[in-house]
DNA sequence: CTATGGCACGGATT
DNA sequence: AATCCGTGCCATAG
């Protein structure tokens, strides 16, 4: 007698694994989009206002709900759905279209980084200066051009261009569209300000000593400002360490420069991971459910639906499977994505609070296995979908992924700290990775290298001669 | 002769 | 099955 209702239960199940296996492929916007349009064209579906814990179930003004938050320890993230909604929806129509061809190949993903950084803190006519200034940008990111000819080309007070000036030069990559190497490092510098503990001497030595530091004359240094010598040496390794003279390269490194074909990012994070208030303090893991409130079958359809007409019925009963399908679906659409972020969370901690070098190798197929999913179901909810790091960063979720980051940024840092007079090529930075346990060919080093858009070491002496 | 980039192969990952 | 990634080999430039 199951052989009767067999394929049709098969063929419920195989409905909703398929709608949920395309749903987890949607990034917030997307889904969010898809929900509102079943939502006007379904008369049986319904969103309340209300929100409720998905933990506790308790109604709540605003999710994480407060009781659920004290029960959690420090080392575990709070992850929750957000019913915050992904934000006005923009239109594809205000990227720039005013970014001259040649540049755009080399420069589209920083530019469009950028601007979706700034997006949603500018008007309209502030947008346009954005996409101007970023235009503007030669390829080591830095604007050469002076605020005050944007101004005139736009026909837009200085004032207001300085305004989006600063707020592109402190977004990630901070420190880019600067004048020259300099202002890009001050500010730099007083972006980490924030998040970490600046040596103090280190502002002052970029502003009147950069002729002694180019030269690394720390002795000289120490002299001119009396201070110990010791104060000086930790200041320029801090610099050193932690800024970079190439703000547009420093983000290459992270957003895979080359050869990705749907390397689409969206200005509006899927999630957004920050620390609450104290660092140290657990992680808030949000994850935007793409609605503004609880989904729901409208109740009273059910007690109406006897007194209808066969023909009705069927039409109503439409509405209802559909309805409770989306539902059921969203909601395990949600769950997924809320239980990989956790796992995200925990396993790449370090790499949350820390730096690029931080990032362990972590891959789909293990998070398939905590998670007991299939590694394909993995591969769907981590594609196409970004996250905001406390830092500010947007990267996207493959990012965690990634096998080479934490070697990428080894090398980065090597090249930082090599003697500018004595460039090292790729075997002896591959030397040097060794002792810090990656084990790399020296082809592997080049090509690393090339993702970071350093130069070879025979160019790389000669450039930095001419800036000095 | 050394350093680097192009091509292509094999193994891992998705 | 398709794709990505590290690496070896070889040609080329300095």
């Amino acid at each position: 007698m199951f052989l009767t209702h067999s394929p049709e239960l098969r063929a419920q199940t195989t409905l909703h694994l398929t709608q949920t296996m395309r749903l987890l492929e949607l990034n917030t916007a997307e889904l969010a989009d898809e929900i509102t349009h079943e939502l006007e064209t379904n008369p049986v579906l319904q969103l309340l206002d209300e929100i409720r814990c998905p933990e506790c179930g308790r109604r709540v003004r605003s999710l994480p709900c407060p009781s659920c938050i004290s029960k959690h320890t420090d080392d575990t993230p709070i992850v929750f759905l957000s019913p915050r909604l992904p934000g006005p929806a923009r239109d594809t129509d205000e990227e720039p279209d005013d970014l001259p061809a040649e540049r755009i190949a080399q420069a589209e993903s920083l530019a469009e980084h950028i601007l979706r950084q700034v997006a949603c803190a500018v008007n309209e006519t502030e947008q346009r200066i954005a996409a101007n200034i970023l235009a503007r940008l030669d390829d080591r990111g830095l604007l050469t051009d002076h605020p005050a000819e944007i101004g005139v080309s736009l026909r837009v007070s200085l004032d207001s261009v300085m305004r989006v000036l600063t707020l592109i030069q402190r977004s990630d990559p901070p420190g880019v569209a600067t004048r020259d190497f300099r202002e890009s490092l001050c500010v730099q510098l007083d972006v980490l300000r924030e998040t970490m503990n600046v040596p103090p001497l280190c502002e002052q030595m970029l502003a009147e000593c950069w002729e002694l530091l180019t030269k690394r004359n720390y002795e000289g240094i120490a002299r001119q400002l009396g201070a110990p010598l010791c104060d000086v040496k930790e200041a320029a390794q801090f610099i050193r360490r932690n800024l970079t003279p190439y703000p547009a390269r420093a983000w290459h490194d992270s957003g895979r420069g080359t050869n990705r074909l749907a390397r689409e990012v969206y200005y509006q994070p899927d999630i957004i991971i920050s620390h609450n208030q104290r660092p140290g303090g657990p992680l808030f893991v949000e994850v935007f459910s793409g609605v503004g409130g609880t989904l729901r079958l409208d109740p009273e359809i059910k007690a109406v639906i006897p007194g209808l007409s066969d023909e009705e019925k069927q039409e109503w009963s439409e509405y209802v499977g559909r309805a409770t399908l989306l539902v059921k679906c969203v909601q395990q659409r949600n769950n997924t994505m809320r239980r990989i972020a956790e796992i995200i969370t925990v396993e790449q901690r370090a790499f949350v609070l820390g730096g690029d070098c931080d990032l362990k190798p972590l891959t789909r197929s293990f998070l398939a296995q905590c998670l007991c999913l299939h590694e394909s179901t993995v591969s769907r909810a981590v594609a196409n979908k970004s996250a905001a790091l406390p830092n500010g960063r947007i990267v996207p979720l493959s990012i965690f992924f990634d096998r080479s980051l934490a070697v990428r940024d080894a090398v980065h840092v090597i090249i930082a700290h090599e003697d500018r007079h004595a460039p090292l090529s790729d075997t002896q930075i591959a030397e040097r990775l060794k002792p810090q346990g990656y084990t790399v060919a020296r082809r592997t080093v080049a090509k690393y290298r090339q993702m970071l858009g350093i130069l070879p070491a025979n160019l790389r002496g000669r450039e930095l001669s001419r800036v000095e």
